[in-house]
DNA sequence: ATCCTCCCCTAC
DNA sequence: TAAGGTAGGGGAGGAT
């Protein structure tokens, strides 16, 4: 197989069956004279040895010599375990190389994430181009050594390994060994002590991860210098995307790529040329070491008939052996098995990658990093606790861990798993010296409604994670943290600014601010058909999907089937932006509907249900948005316009309470929201309901008269900030009613925007009685203090802002919106927010009636979600947190929770208990 | 059909 | 002594 060492620039692709490799290049200079014919040799020959990785040998826990005395004191010992070091987390992960190959992905991304501007996928393909893709992968030979043994000549043709540890005894893993070790069986992941009996003459280097670090930047700067369709792999590999290349000839480009390689790091790399990411990486694996290989399209084929299933990439030792069970060895073994039988045995997804796979195809594309999922850290060595401090002391300094790598990358989340290694009832001691040996593997997860990246949060968060386990401290061998359900930091922030209840009520001094956002040139650039976007307060999706048909970077080779045809060129039907297309003026949209064969009229039709005028673009309503953009990546645009919305809502609501001051013959039916709100935002799309108080209220006959249509120019559109338009307005009440407000706003507690001198000052007769101020009047509300109830810090306003009756109807008309006007939680809110106006019309003070009101239904409400929807649950917690006192607020929730406490003990007690 | 949780598998 | 991490894909099974 590797009698491939002539360095000359061969074009002969490949060689007959069973050889076709080809180390076909120019000679970089000096090296090439690796004598490759004789390894191949060595490595059949050494093949026969029992098993390295079955250890056989027992004494090697025992081998110190005080080993006996420590024995008799407990178990073996655990001198570097988490019950000796204080600050074990962070001196684990500073000599971890795994932990250093799973972060350099992260390290890549913000080195170099300007180079990858402009190119998101490949695009071969995509406009019906007939000409075929090329890719090249990249690999470096035996990288940590290569690195290492840079400076040591006489070593090169030496067997050589990197590892932490010398022991001919140890059990230390090798991380890399060099060609010649690999003769004798040292392989990446083996005990040193088996190493050293393949191999007892073999060096052992040390770890030396900022050279692995410098070298990595030196390879992938020459990489994205040679060709701008980068997909990095790891620190030592990377595909690339070749096919619109200068260079005519892919293989040259490649031997010039690792010619420089060589010359810049004095490392060697192989690389793999072939049709398709899959081939490319097998070609590699034929090249090496320090060769390359091209496998054309014809032998294809031939190549894979005789391949062992085990070298396909996404085939490790499961699969493999799943296989071997089944006589399956090779490609040409595994084609035989139909689709049908591969996708019941494996699944859809895995079973169409074997498909796939064993035919050489491979649709994936060529493409930058994915914006991360989730970020996490866990340790499974050296994890040793004897009580529950230990383990609660390591967790936080996990958490603190955690959150900094968060915060590292400017990212926040809100699903939080933790995991835990339980050593397995029969297991003993491990093999592995501090290993984590034969362990269950659990794992819990909890979702927070706020995306955080708060090293306090995620403590809390654990350690009620933690909890779910009811597990002996002393059976763990190891734990990790996880979270997903990622925003990026400035996102959330903005969020936070601008979408949130939250915001909404600390946007106080948000006017020039908020003038500039929407006159942001793109936004006007997405024009009219983006406004109705911005309902979905998820504009983005505009963006992302109109920049063409993207493919979205495969890492799913089941995905094989298309990309030929033209349905190729278009994105699929799933990714379609509902809003999106019906806004589009009707001559395009029937373009493209016949495009998708008429499709696209069965699937708005379907979501719609009903009648549907494509040619005005003004048909949908906002509760009949449909959610149907599948694609919900949040990205870092979205959120500009979502507060848009907002506002003519709530300006509504506030001109209907004023309204209502005035005029006091308005019927209960004219209160609700239903009629005005939302369908002025639907029908008259592009227009807007005008800034309160821009509008004099007294002005106003009836609520239609209030509002002005005016052009739609959506630059102005925003309020300036929501306090300006409270207090113009409250200016103008009635002195009953702003009494009745100021009433329920204690002084200290007043928004500090709501200055006295611009409402007139009024005393507070009353302060304490409506709202109930007898708190602390249980010991057991003592100790729970307000931050309780956020997962992270109470939001400032929780403090400063005591709630109006007037301001609660705000919210629960902000709630009502954000709630879709679909399912349960909104229907609650309508009927609550109905009701309190009526009992507010019938001008005694219904406001008890109303919260009780609202009790009863969230107490069915949460009967209804408690299993599955916590977050909405939580939202409805808070909601009655904004008009009761603490004290009432407490005893409703635990009115409401109680039974659920008892009756479910699983695994929803902690979803619940965590609300 | 689609989502979610709790896993397992894979690659470097 | 040794530093068995990280992250994505995906499947099973349950809920909706
Ligand atoms: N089980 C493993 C696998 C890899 N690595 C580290 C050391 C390797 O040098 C580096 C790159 O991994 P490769 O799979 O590319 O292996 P090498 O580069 O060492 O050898 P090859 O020539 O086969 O690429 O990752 C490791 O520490 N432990
Ligand atoms: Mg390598
Ligand atoms: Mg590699």
């Amino acid at each position: 197989m590797h009698e491939n060492t002539t360095l000359s620039i061969i074009e002969e692709p490949i060689c007959d069956s069973g050889k076709y490799c080809e180390g076909t290049m120019a000679e970089p200079s000096g090296i090439g004279s690796v004598d490759k014919s004789s390894a191949g040799i060595e490595v059949q020959s050494s093949s026969g040895r029992p098993s390295a990785l079955v250890s056989s040998y027992c004494l090697d826990n025992h081998d110190a010599k005080e080993s006996s005395n420590s024995m008799i004191v407990g178990p073996p010992n655990h001198c570097h375990s988490t019950l000796v070091d204080p600050n074990f987390v962070e001196n684990y992960f500073k000599n971890s190389r795994l932990h250093f190959i799973g972060t350099w992905r992260n390290r890549y991304r913000k080195r170099f994430s300007i180079l990858s501007n402009g190119f998101k996928y490949t695009s071969s393909n995509l406009h019906g181009s007939s000409r075929r893709t090329t890719v090249i992968h990249v690999d470096m030979d035996c990288f940590f050594v290569s690195v290492i043994i840079r400076n040591h000549p006489d070593l090169r043709d030496k067997p050589v390994a990197v590892c932490h540890s010398d022991n001919p005894r140890g059990t230390a893993e090798i991380s890399s060994a060099n060609y010649p070790a690999r003769d004798y069986g040292v392989r990446a992941g083996i005990f040193v002590r088996d190493a050293k009996a393949l191999c007892p003459h073999l060096v052992i280097f040390p770890y030396d991860f900022e050279s692995y670090e410098e070298v990595a930047d030196q390879f992938y700067n020459i990489l994205h210098k040679h060709c701008n369709k980068v997909q990095a792999v790891s620190c030592d590999e990377a595909f690339l995307d070749v096919t619109d290349s200068e260079v005519e000839d892919p293989q040259i480009l490649a031997s010039v790529i690792r010619k420089e390689i060589f010359e810049t790091t004095g490392c060697t790399a192989s690389a793999g040329i072939a049709g398709s990411l899959l081939m490319a990486r097998l070609a590699t694996r034929t090249a090496k070491p320090n060769g390359q290989c091209y496998i054309p399209l014809e032998k294809v084929d031939d190549y894979l008939h005789e391949l062992p299933i085990k070298a396909l990439p996404g085939i490790g030792h499961v699969l493999g052996e799943k296989l071997k069970k089944k006589r399956v060895q090779t490609c040409g073994q595994l084609r035989m098995i139909s689709k049908e039988s591969l996708h019941k045995d494996f699944g859809v997804k895995t079973g169409d990658m074997l498909w796939n796979y064993s035919r050489g195809v491979d649709n994936r594309l060529v493409g930058v990093i994915q914006e991360s999922k989730s970020i996490g850290a866990e340790v499974n060595w050296g994890v040793r606790f004897n009580d529950l401090k230990d383990s609660q002391h390591f967790l936080a300094n996990l958490c603190k861990e955690v959150s900094l790598r968060l915060q590292g990358c400017g990212m926040q989340g809100r699903t939080f798993t933790l995991k835990v290694k339980k050593r397995r009832n029969d297991a003993e001691e491990p093999v592995k010296y501090l290993g984590c040996g034969d362990c269950e593997n659990l794992s819990h997860s909890m979702t927070v409604p706020m995306a955080t990246d708060d090293v306090d949060v995620l403590r809390r968060v654990a350690a009620q994670l933690f909890g779910f386990f009811h597990i002996d401290v002393k059976d763990i061998r190891g734990m990790g943290l996880q979270v997903s359900k990622l925003e990026s930091a400035d996102t959330a922030k903005q969020g936070h600014e601008r979408n949130s209840i939250r915001s909404w009520l600390t946007s106080v001094s948000a006017r020039t601010k908020g003038q500039c956002k929407i006159s942001s040139p793109d936004k006007e650039h997405a024009s009219r058909d983006s406004e109705k976007q911005s309902m979905d307060g998820n504009p983005d999706q505009l963006c992302t999907n109109s920049i063409g048909p993207s493919v979205h970077m495969g890492t799913n080779p089941s995905t094989g089937e298309a990309h030929l045809n033209q349905d190729s060129a278009l994105p699929p039907l799933c990714d379609l932006d509902l809003g999106v297309l019906e806004s589009l003026p009707s001559e395009i949209f029937s373009e493209i509907n016949k495009m998708y064969g008429g499709k696209l009229v069965n699937l708005i039709t379907k979501n719609e249900g009903r009648s549907v005028n494509f040619g005005n673009s003004l048909c949908m309503t906002s509760h009949e948005r449909v959610e149907g953009v599948i694609n919900e990546e949040k990205g870092p645009f979205n959120s500009h316009l979502a507060s848009v919305n907002e506002i003519p809502i709530v300006n509504e609501l506030f001109k209907l309470e004023a309204e209502k001051t005035l005029d006091r013959d308005i019927g209960a039916e004219n209160l609700l929201l239903k009629s005005s709100v939302k369908e002025k935002i639907g029908q008259e799309e592009q227009c807007r309901v005008e800034k309160v108080q821009a509008e004099p209220v007294s002005g106003a006959g009836s609520s239609k008269a209030v509002v002005s249509i005016s052009v739609p120019d959506k630059i102005d559109l925003m309020p300036s900030s929501l306090s300006q338009v409270d207090v113009s307005v409250l200016q103008q009440l009635p002195e009953e009613l702003r009494v009745d407000i100021l009433e329920v706003l204690p002084a200290h507690r007043r928004p500090e925007y709501v200055s006295d001198a611009a409402l007139g000052h009024l005393p507070n007769p009353r302060e304490s009685s409506r709202m109930g101020c007898t708190e602390n009047q249980t010991g057991m509300m003592d100790s729970l203090s307000s931050k309780d109830l956020w997962v992270g810090n109470p939001p400032l306003w929780v403090e400063k802002f005591k709630v109006s009756k007037f301001r609660m109807l705000n919210i629960l008309a902000e709630m009502y919106y954000r709630s879709g006007s679909t399912g349960h939680l909104s229907s609650i809110l309508q009927r609550t927010i109905s009701e309190y106006r009526i009992s507010l019309d019938s001008s005694n003070d219904g406001w008890d009636d109303a919260i009780s009101c609202l009790c009863d239904l969230l107490k069915q409400y949460i009967r209804l979600k408690i299993e599955t929807d916590i977050e909405e649950i939580y939202v409805c917690f808070r909601l009655l947190r904004r008009f009761t006192t603490k004290s009432k607020f407490f005893l409703q929730v635990f009115d409401i929770i109680f039974p659920h406490l008892q009756a479910s003990v699983g695994e929803n007690y902690g979803g619940i208990f965590h609300v």
